[in-house]
DNA sequence: TGAAACTAGTTGCGCCTGCAACTATTGTGC
DNA sequence: GCACAATAGTTGCAGGCGCAACTAGTTTCA
C-alpha cells in the first residue's frame, strides 16, 4: 500500500557535504581573521564594512550597510562607533530623510582598505582559491547562489 | 622580459565563489539556528555537542569535545555548564588521567537529540540539500575536504 | 628521584553581538 | 490635517565567546 512519503530525505552524501562545508567555513574564517588582524590590525568585519562602502561608491545608509555586512542594526551602531573612532569612516546626517545616517568611507579608511585588500585576497587565494579549480569555483558559486535565492523572501 | 610572477592570483570567479560561500553560510546557519531554537528550544551548538557525544559513543573528554565542536576550551567549559544544568550531559572525572573530565550524554540528552535530529535534518534538506544535486554535493565535499586538509597541522 | 616542561580544565576579564525598548521622523488612511 | 502605523538609528541589558592567568596533574629527562 502506497504510504505518504516525505518529499525528500537528507541522504549521506548531502550530509557529508554539509559537514565539510561547516568545518571549512569555520577554519577558513578563523585563519583569515587571524592573518588580517595580525598583519594589519584590521578585524575582518572592519574590512567587510570598508569594502561594502567602497563597493557602494563610498557611502551607505546604516540600514543598508547592516544588511550588507549581515549584522543587526544594533550591532552595526557599535561597530561603526569603533571604526569611526579609528577614523576610517564618518557619520553624516542624511538630508532627504532626517531619521537617516550615512556612513562614509574616509581618506584614511580608503588607504587602510588599499593596504588590506591584497593581503586579504592573497589569504583567500592561499587557503581557498589555490585548492579549487575554475570549474569547481563555478559550481560553488552556482550552488550557493541557488541556495541564497531560495532563502530570499 | 620574464618578470617574476606571483604563484597565482585570486581571480574573479574564485572571489565570487568565496563571497557566495560566505553569504550562504551566514544565511543558512541563521535560518537553521532559528528553526531549531524555535521548534525545540535547542541552540545549534547544543545540538552539535550532543551529536558529537553520540558519535563518539556517548562520552568525550573536554579537550576532544572542544575540538569537535570548534570551540576554545574556555568556551566549552561554560557551554557544558549550561547543557549539564539542563540535564542533557553530565561531567565525570576521568580515572586514568586525574586532570581530565569526561562529558557524558545522559538519557535525557539522548532523548532531546532524537527529537532534534529529524527536525534539524529536514531543515538542512529543505534549505540546502534540496537545492544541491548529488554530483554537486560530491564536488562540495571534495573541495572542502581538500581545503581542510591543507589547513591541518 | 626531582625539577622543569607540558597538558587539562576552570575562572577573571573584556569584547562583540542581538533583543527589546526608546526617540525621532516619515508614511498612511480616514 | 491628524491620529496611527511603520521605519531609522541608538541604548540598556544580558548572553556567549576568546585570551590570559591560574590550579592541578602528568610527562620528560638528567
Amino acid at each position: 500500500m502506497a504510504r505518504p512519503r516525505k518529499i525528500q530525505e537528507l541522504d549521506e552524501p548531502h550530509l557529508e557535504a554539509w559537514r565539510s562545508f561547516l568545518r571549512a567555513h569555520a577554519r577558513l574564517t578563523e585563519v583569515l581573521e587571524d592573518e588580517l588582524s595580525r598583519d594589519l590590525g584590521l578585524p575582518l568585519v572592519w574590512y567587510d564594512v570598508l569594502i561594502q562602502l567602497r563597493h557602494a561608491g563610498g557611502r551607505l545608509r546604516m540600514h543598508d550597510l547592516a544588511r550588507a555586512v549581515l549584522l543587526s542594526r544594533a550591532g552595526l551602531t557599535r561597530l561603526v562607533d569603533r571604526i569611526s573612532a579609528a577614523g576610517l569612516v564618518e557619520r553624516e546626517p542624511c538630508p532627504d530623510d532626517r531619521r537617516g545616517t550615512f556612513v562614509i568611507l574616509t581618506e584614511k579608511g580608503a588607504e587602510r582598505l588599499d593596504e588590506a585588500r591584497p593581503v586579504h585576497h592573497s589569504g583567500i587565494q592561499e587557503h581557498f582559491g589555490r585548492h579549487v579549480s575554475l570549474r569547481e569555483a563555478a559550481t560553488l558559486r552556482r550552488v550557493f547562489d541557488r541556495v541564497l535565492r531560495s532563502l530570499e523572501p
